[in-house]
DNA sequence: CCCACGCGTTAAGAAACCGTCAAGATCCGC
DNA sequence: GCGGATCTTGACGGTTTCTTAACGCGTGGG
């Protein structure tokens, strides 16, 4: 899913970003001021933030500039400054697009799409490797010890994703079926049982008896890294 | 030297953007109109465009629309309307940027900086050989393992230059579709089916068993090299 | 000891998806 | 306008994937 980070100081923006945004599919991580919002964007990488220049404590083309200084995730900056100057600053700075306010729901949605059609190259790795396999997440490949190919689903590339984002770390059966499966499946514990018993079918060296993919009886699973 | 091609009938507006383009050092082609600047697109490829919305002959969005056919090249928009759907639509066409009437040089130029500093540093490589096809998708030419050419049409080139500018890396159907046909036909994957099935006819040694561009059940396709 | 329960496994039918084809519709140059 | 190329659209059968149900196994409690 797409993420996007959204700094800006107006609770009221905020708000209306967050319903637009989440009603289109994105997942949205807000952030009230500049520090705030750099550390959002070190401690979970969007793949694009909306800057506000006019923030409590940072001056936004600060914000824009630190960003660049290790990431190029677009960057659109929003503003009610009208001089021409403040936008040429913004965009020298590094930021991919500046709207000005007020401006239309709509029209920030397409810029997005925009700004996100320009960014499909190959950016972040995302690669989990364990002994017995290596699993590219954002290429969708997963290959075996071996080096040969292996074929998941949509399901069980989804159910590994949720697993092997989260290492080490217990994921109930709740969790796993409301977001593989939707809200009203959060009873069908069997969907998990077959679909891990697919999933240890291709990965596990000894599928009888889990290395990586473990069950936590009763509660749910996790994934245990070497 | 960064081609910067004008499309626009505004010949007072042309006069300062060539003046002001040379200053900065890009070679400037301009166009008065349409059909004009979609044969100099073809004819001198551009580095840069600059499209107005409001052309004698054709819609602007229509000449953006055209030129995304073929190519990836950055789009500017300049427009003096207002609404913003005609904003939305320009940007969902393919444009990269909407710049509205009346604005300031200063900006322009900063908006173009910004579009060329995205395009530069991801050049990848133009040629893609395998043992069946050889495709440059600089010169838009393909010649099959005899060497001799094969015929792709605009949407195929479109489609096979996503893939083949993402090795092994799984493409979505949402991906395909909205770069090549839209953000509103992300559910229309009958298209991707058919032109697929072209492309392989055209490209691949056995069509029926796809070696080179494969299909993830469920997922999308994916070009996988030798 | 027996039973209830959760989990893993398997298989078969249902559903979704894909490749293929061909008939319109549309767009283009001539 | 005309004819060719391209794209859209709908239908069909084959394949993959998902759902569903049944069974075996082990554990822990009665």
């Amino acid at each position: 899913m797409t993420r996007v980070l959204v700094v800006d100081d107006d609770r009221q923006l905020l708000r209306a970003l967050r319903i637009a945004l989440a009603a289109r599919g994105y997942e949205v991580v807000l952030a009230p001021d500049g520090t705030t919002g750099l550390a959002a964007a070190q401690h979970t990488p969007p793949d694009l933030m909306i800057v506000d220049l006019g923030l409590p404590d940072l001056d936004g083309v600060a914000v824009v500039q630190a960003i660049r200084g290790w990431s190029s995730v677009p960057i659109l900056v929003l503003s009610a400054r009208l001089t021409e100057q403040s936008k040429i600053d913004a965009l020298d700075a590094g930021a991919d697009d500046y709207v000005t306010k007020p401006f239309g729901m709509g029209e920030l949605l397409a810029r997005i799409r925009a700004a996100m059609r320009r960014t499909t190259p190959a950016d972040t790795p995302a690669v989990v490797t364990t002994a017995a396999f290596s699993v590219d997440l954002a290429a969708k490949r997963a290959v075996d010890a071996a080096g040969s190919e292996v074929r998941l689903t949509p399901t069980e590339w989804h159910l590994l994703e949720m697993l092997l984002r989260n290492p080490d770390r217990l994921i109930t059966h709740q969790q796993l079926l409301q977001e593989v499966w939707g809200p009203r499946y959060s009873t069908e514990t069997n969907y998990l049982r077959v679909h891990m018993a697919n999933l240890r079918r291709k990965l596990e060296p000894d599928p009888s008896r889990p290395r990586y993919l473990r069950t936590d009886p009763g509660l749910g699973y996790r994934f245990v890294p070497d």
